[in-house]
Order: C-alpha cells, then sequence, then structure tokens
DNA sequence: CTCCTGACTCAGC
DNA sequence: GGCTGAGCCAGGA
C-alpha cells in the first residue's frame, strides 16, 4: 500500500463478523496470501477494517504459532517490508528462509522488491 | 476488575 | 530525516 492510498480512519466496514476472533479473520487472510507474494500488518488490518489496529495483527500472528494449519507468517511484514517478526520464529533464520524458498529476496532483514511483491487482500479479495 | 504490554502505524517535533 | 508520543484492541497477570 502506499502513501498515496492512504484511507480515512473513519471509513470503517464492519462487514466483519464478531462471531469470529479477530485472529480468524487474520489467519483467514494471511492464508490466502500466494505464495512468492508478501503483505504487511497494516494492509490485513486495513483489509480488517481497523487501519489502526496493525498491532493487533501481530498479536494474532503471536497466536498463530498454535494455528492449525499453520499460517504462513513469514509472509507478513510490516510495512517497510522488514522482517520485524522474525525474533518470533523457531529460529530467528527461519523466516527468512522460508521466504527464500519463495524465491523472495531479503536482504538486511528487509524483502527486496516488497513493493511489488506486495499482495493487498483489500485489492486483491476485493472484499 | 484494573493495569500492562505488544510481530504496527501515523502525526508531530 | 530520525526520534517520540499517541491510538488502536485483545489477552495475560
Amino acid at each position: 500500500m502506499k502513501k498515496t492510498n492512504l484511507k480515512k480512519p473513519t471509513e470503517k466496514p464492519r462487514s466483519l463478523d464478531k462471531d469470529y476472533s479477530f485472529f480468524e479473520n487474520v489467519y483467514a487472510v494471511v492464508r490466502q496470501i500466494p505464495r512468492g507474494r508478501v503483505t504487511s500488518y497494516g494492509a490485513i488490518a486495513n483489509y480488517l477494517g481497523t487501519r489502526l489496529s496493525a498491532r493487533m495483527v501481530g498479536w494474532a500472528m503471536n497466536a498463530a504459532h498454535s494455528a492449525k494449519p499453520k499460517v504462513p507468517a513469514h509472509r507478513v511484514v510490516n510495512r517497510n517490508g522488514m522482517l520485524s517478526g522474525k525474533a518470533h520464529f523457531a529460529t530467528p533464520t527461519m523466516m527468512e528462509e522460508q521466504l527464500a524458498k519463495e524465491k523472495i529476496v531479503v536482504k538486511d532483514d528487509t524483502i527486496s522488491g516488497f513493493e511489488k511483491l506486495f499482495w493487498d487482500p483489500a485489492k486483491e479479495l476485493a472484499l
């Protein structure tokens, strides 16, 4: 997502069902990320209608460790494309390795060509 | 029940 | 242009 594509926080679609945990929504989105693509916490949060709650997405990822089926959390990075969550994986290098398997180049804990590989759920899923 | 923290992001200085 | 503070929601102590 680009700065030019900023949306007003007042724009909050409540199409989400509160019956499901915030995590479930996050998992659903993350699991739909195509192989070789990545997205950001903010994008997911925005997709969920809570752009300001990007932290919750990260929080959900924390719980994603126990989620089944496994959630490709390695495809989720911060808005800069930096592997902010790599430290939370089994091993600090695991995230980078997973990305490498998807032909994603990681340089200095940051995804190279992040903008090209960026996968916007709000756009791709067109909710 | 209240308080604290957190894999983020934006606005301000 | 880098650092700080504030906002957001949910879960754990």
